[in-house]
RNA sequence: GCCGUUGUAGCUUAGCUGGUAGAGCACUCGGCUGUUAACCGAGCGGUCAUCGGUUCGAAUCCGAUCAACGGCGCCA
């Protein structure tokens, strides 16, 4: 059993060999039938004539359906006519299963996509995407082993939340309600006293009532923790991460990115370095590029599409005034009315990280949590961490699902992933 | 929470100022020895989202309901 990508390298030339797997497309002439044969690795056209083989056989092929399953044996054959440049002479058919009719034709709309979701995978459109992710995932596993993290997990089930703001999804639980999380960082923090670098790749869910090119409910988040890290050491680990996962992608996923018609100078671009600002240069670059943002504001899809306008390299945002986030970031020492915390804002499709230093100081994370009204009582195991050996340490998290919009130059999040969940759809 | 758009065959759609619903693809049957999401001929397929109203007559006009899609804010 062979591979069709590697008979259409020319391994086989000459040679018989056995394929397996599902009918891309198919056209008769007739004595004469041609039917495109697709795997894993990509999609060969078979030949097979009436005379060269079992007339039942030939019968049986002609007839297939779109999406049957079938194991070809032929010879391989190089030939100008046929897509790919090589083409099989079928000497024997085995249908494995004859399909229904397939219900994804050439005129399809994406709604209608969205609801035969299970069976659109297949396309070339999805397969390549879907290569893409596993690309971006395996990078990003392999980056922090190489360099001495430990991969850990946190729990799915919370008693209360993380950051502020009430977007949690309440899930009964026994006699009483927990909630499923919406970042790992919490339990993060607990790990890097035992393990010093960690890091988690678990769903995080989210209720916002987002319906944005850019959001899911349920969505990949890569999250790290290190001991000994301040925020510009935190900056540093990102844009390496960023330059290895993109490089990976350029080496390992070239086909891919072709049939998603991606521009690969755009990713080229991550080997420059990336632009690091202070919160207010982001501000005035925004109001320049005719964004309508004041000091203090936080920023919006238009403000982040406004500051990248003329840039494929992302860009870092740092010392955000405190009161635009979350109560666990540090304030900088040196200006207490900021803190030492950033955003990565990639071209196109906005904040893909955030991240900084996290608070170690125990009577300044009591005030901070006093100062946000949150309740204190809740977060009690987090302050003890502050008690017993607490150290500098800063971490960040990635939506995996943006990443891969990213590189793979994908207009909407939902193309991103194989069963994207929004507000609406939780099906297939 | 806010703004906008759309529901006609399995899919993609045409249908103007109201007059008995048209096509392409898919599928079925027939033809074809080099097709490139082929071509030629025939056939199958529709409670025009639902409910109500106006009218002699509604896919078309009006109202309500339902569903889906796009975008903003929030975030990753």
């Amino acid at each position: 059993m062979e591979q069709v990508s590697r008979v259409l390298e020319g391994t086989f030339d000459g040679e018989e060999v056995t394929i397996r797997g599902w009918v891309f497309r198919t056209r008769s002439s007739g004595s004469l039938a041609f039917v495109t044969v697709r795997d894993s690795s990509g999609v060969i056209q078979t030949v097979a004539s009436k005379k060269e083989m079992d007339p039942e056989e030939f019968d049986a092929l002609k007839k297939v359906l779109v999406e049957s399953s079938l194991e070809v044996t032929g010879r391989v054959n190089p030939d100008e006519r046929a897509p790919g440049g090589r083409e099989l002479h079928v000497s024997s058919v085995r249908v494995v299963h004859s399909a229904e009719t397939f219900p994804i034709t050439k005129d399809k709309s994406e709604e209608y996509l969205l609801d035969v979701r299970h069976l659109w995978l297949r396309s070339r459109e999805m397969t390549s995407t879907l290569k893409l992710r596993s690309t971006v995932i395996g990078a990003l596993r392999q980056y922090y082993l190489d360099n001495g993290y430990y991969e850990s997990q946190g729990p799915m089930l919370v008693s209360g939340q993380v950051e502020g703001g009430s977007t949690l999804f309440e899930v009964p639980y026994y006699e009483r309600k927990v909630f499923l999380t919406q970042s790992s960082q919490l339990y993060l923090e607990a790990l890097i006293y035992s393990l010093e670098r960690v890091f988690t790749l678990a769903p995080s869910f989210r209720a916002e009532k987002s319906r944005t090119r850019r959001h899911l409910t349920e969505y990949w988040h890569f999250e790290i923790e290190t001991a000994w890290v301040g925020n510009d050491g935190m900056m540093d680990i990102e844009e390496e991460t960023i330059r290895y996962v993109a490089r990976k992608c350029l080496e390992e996923r070239r086909d891919e990115l072709e049939v998603m018609g991606r521009d690969l100078d755009a990713i080229r671009a991550v080997d420059e370095p990336f632009p690091r600002m202070r919160y207010d240069e982001a501000v005035e670059t925004m109001q320049a590029n005719g964004a309508s943002v004041e000091w203090g504001d936080d920023f919006g899809y238009e403000e982040e599409k406004a500051l990248t306008r003329d840039t494929l390299v992302p860009i870092f945002i740092h010392h955000f005034p405190k009161d635009l986030k979350a109560f666990y970031h540090r304030p900088d020492p040196e200006e207490g009315d900021r803190v030492l915390n950033h955003d990565l804002i990639a071209p196109v499709v906005g904040e893909i990280i955030g991240g900084g230093e996290r608070i170690w100081e125990l009577p300044v994370l009591l005030q901070r949590i006093e100062d946000e009204g949150l309740d204190m009582e809740a977060y009690q195991w987090y302050i003890d961490l502050r008690r017993f050996g607490s150290v500098p340490h800063s971490g960040y998290g990635m939506g995996v699902d943006r990443v891969v919009q990213w590189i793979g130059g994908i207009s909407h999040i939902k193309w991103a992933l194989p069963f994207p969940r929004d507000m609406r759809r939780i099906y297939p």
